[in-house]
DNA sequence: GTAGGTGCAAATCGTTTGCAGTACA
DNA sequence: TGTACTGCAAACGATTTGCACCTAC
């Protein structure tokens, strides 16, 4: 799903949603993000652009993306208050834990699959969700790790 | 490990930290449980035996046993406060998300392995550690579901 | 004896809520 | 026009900190 205007629009308005400038704005920043952003990080990356629009805004528009299933969370390096916009079906991520970039990659991993069977098997537990990421460096960053460390 | 009363002492002393009855009182708690807890949960539990231990105290005891990797976090069900005694090596958790147990199960999962070699291969990330859990009914939790539901 | 540990209260941080004014549909 | 949305300030809950007292070593 790509997020431009008039997508953001129908979307919310589909759901019932008023389209506002504040919305479209904190979406269309959000969305033009490749890493994963807290909160308070999406809110510093408006504030030069507009001034006007509030933390609590940021917060309610974060809530709204998560109950139309539009954000993901990101859970490595500690809590768990990271978000990505979400526009693809069940996935997991890869971090980079250098810039915060996230890479998508599908579920129907056929490995995961077996793995999961096996576990059903040896447990008897009826499995309804999981969570995967994998967090490193991403090329970029691990080069540049290279040339500071040439060891690693 | 087994953390007897000795072995919780012996550890505390090897790493510099002194041995006082709050620290064993909340780790032989902690370490009695085979479900992830809230350090407010932990408090709680210990609160009737033991009302004199300040929930500060807790949040120190968790914070001290973190810095010395003897707990891990559990992610699912949106906050990661929520900690689990660790006992093993790196290794992964199924919970029950009804009752909140944990089980372990160990990372040298050759499923996880190739798994991580092809998303290697694909994206040039530097892989440095990975979460997985599963989420799901253990098979107590699932029979009594079942007999409210029992299409399910 | 002393450094480290404890418990209380206060401070702090991130997040949510109440409310009056505003603007989209 | 009416209802949903916004922004401010205040409230809130979880966690951390300052400080005086205490205790394990």
């Amino acid at each position: 799903m790509k997020f431009n205007e008039d997508k953001i629009k129908s979307v919310l308005r589909q759901n019932g949603y008023k389209a506002t400038p504040q919305r479209l704005t904190i979406i269309k920043e959000f969305a033009k993000s490749d890493r994963f952003l807290t909160p308070a990080d999406l809110y510093d990356s408006l504030k030069n652009n507009h001034p006007d629009i509030g933390m609590v805004t940021v917060y309610r528009v974060l809530d709204l993306l998560d109950r139309l299933g539009l954000v993901c969370k990101v859970h490595a390096g500690g809590d768990c208050q990271k978000y990505k916009i979400n526009t693809a079906e069940h996935h997991h991520h890869l971090l980079c834990s250098h810039c915060g970039m996230v890479i998508n990659f599908p579920c129907d991993e056929p490995n995961l699959e077996e793995l999961m069977e096996k576990i059903t098997d040896e447990t008897g537990f009826n499995i309804k969700t999981h969570i995967l990421e994998f967090v490193g460096l991403c090329p970029r960053c691990n080069e540049q790790s290279r040339e500071i460390n040439p060891e690693s």
